[in-house]
DNA sequence: ACCGCGTCCTGTTAGC
DNA sequence: TGCTAACAGGACGCGG
C-alpha cells in the first residue's frame, strides 16, 4: 500500500523518467480510472512533480494539473519504449517521445483526475499538515488530540489530521514511540505525543531513504522494490525483537500490531 | 464535531 | 485435491 514514503519515492521516479517529457494524451483502458479527461485535450510538457500527502500532483506547461492516488495496488511503471500493457493497466500516460507512464491497479480503487492548475480540489484542501513539515508538532498534534476520543491508531489514519500514514506506519510509528494502539487520543501525556511526533519524522525518513516497504504490490517507477520491509519491527510480524509475541488486532477495520511488553 | 461501520475491488491464502 | 470464504485496506458516505 502506497504510503507517503512509498509515493515519495514515486515522485523521485517520475523526476528521473517524466519531468519536462511532452504529454500527448492519456489512454483510459478501463472505466472509472480517469476522470475529467474529457475536458482536455492538449497537455504540454511535464513541468513539475509534487506530492501532497497521498497525492500525486502532475502540472504541464499548459496548466493543468493531474491528480493521481494510488489507494491500496496503484502502481506508476515507465516504460522507455516498449509499451507492454497487462491485464491490470487501467489508464497509460502516452509522451510524444514515445515512452509511456502505465497506471497498474489490480484492486481498481486508485484514480487519475484532471483539472486546471488553478482548480482547488477538495480532497486536497481538507489534508491535515505534511508529518515531515515543521508545522506537524507536538504543539498541534496535542491541540488536535485533547478532543479525540478515538484510538490513537485510527487517529493517526486520519487524512484530515495528519496526511500521508497509512496502515503499515501507523502500527510502526506507535511501536517506536511504546504507544499502544487503543490508547484514546485524550489520554495521551505531553511527553508520549512528543514521542509520536518524533518517531513520525523518523520512521518517515527511514522509510523514504530505504525506497519504500515492498510487501507484494509496490514498486518504484523503475519497476524496483524497496527495502523497508526489512526494517518494520511489527507491522506482520508474530515476534517483536524483545521476544514478547505480538498482539493482532483489528482498529478501523485493519490489522494493527503492537507489543504489550514494550507498548503501554 | 466526532466516531465507527459499510462499501468499493480482485488476487491470495486459509480452512474444510 | 478442490472449492468456498475470509482477508488485504484508503477514502468516503452515512447514521448515531
Amino acid at each position: 500500500m502506497p504510503e507517503l514514503p512509498e509515493v515519495q519515492s514515486i515522485i523521485s521516479g517520475l523526476n528521473r523518467t517524466i519531468l519536462g517529457k511532452h504529454l500527448n494524451r492519456i489512454d483510459e483502458h478501463r472505466k472509472g480510472t480517469v476522470f475529467n479527461e474529457e475536458n482536455y485535450t492538449e497537455f504540454g510538457e511535464i513541468v513539475d512533480i509534487s506530492r501532497r500527502g497521498k497525492y500525486i500532483i502532475i502540472l504541464t506547461s499548459d496548466r493543468i494539473k493531474i491528480i493521481i492516488h494510488l489507494r491500496m495496488t496503484g502502481k506508476l511503471i515507465y516504460r522507455s519504449r516498449e509499451i507492454k500493457t497487462n491485464k491490470h493497466t487501467r489508464a497509460t500516460l502516452v509522451f510524444q517521445d514515445g515512452s509511456a507512464l502505465l497506471f497498474d491497479d489490480v484492486r481498481t480503487f486508485g484514480r487519475i483526475e484532471i483539472y486546471r492548475a488553478e482548480d482547488i480540489v477538495a480532497a486536497i484542501e481538507t489534508l491535515g499538515p505534511e508529518p515531515l513539515r515543521e508545522d506537524f508538532g507536538k504543539k498541534y498534534l496535542s491541540m488536535i488530540l485533547k478532543s479525540r476520543t478515538a484510538p490513537i491508531k485510527n487517529l493517526l489514519l486520519n487524512q484530515r489530521i495528519i496526511a500521508g500514514l497509512g496502515n503499515i506506519y501507523a502500527s510502526e510509528i506507535l511501536h517506536r514511540a511504546g504507544i499502544l494502539p487503543t490508547r484514546p487520543g485524550n489520554n495521551l501525556s505531553g511527553n508520549e505525543i512528543g514521542s509520536i511526533v518524533n518517531n513520525t519524522k523518523k520512521v518517515l525518513l527511514e522509510a523514504i531513504e530505504a525506497g519504500g516497504t515492498t510487501i507484494s504490490d509496490y514498486r518504484q517507477v523503475e519497476n524496483k522494490a524497496g527495502s523497508y520491509q526489512k526494517m518494520l519491527k511489527v507491522y506482520g510480524k508474530d515476534f517483536c525483537s524483545c521476544g514478547s509475541r505480538l498482539n493482532r488486532i483489528k482498529l478501523a477495520g485493519r490489522s494493527t500490531f503492537y507489543c504489550v511488553k514494550c507498548q503501554s
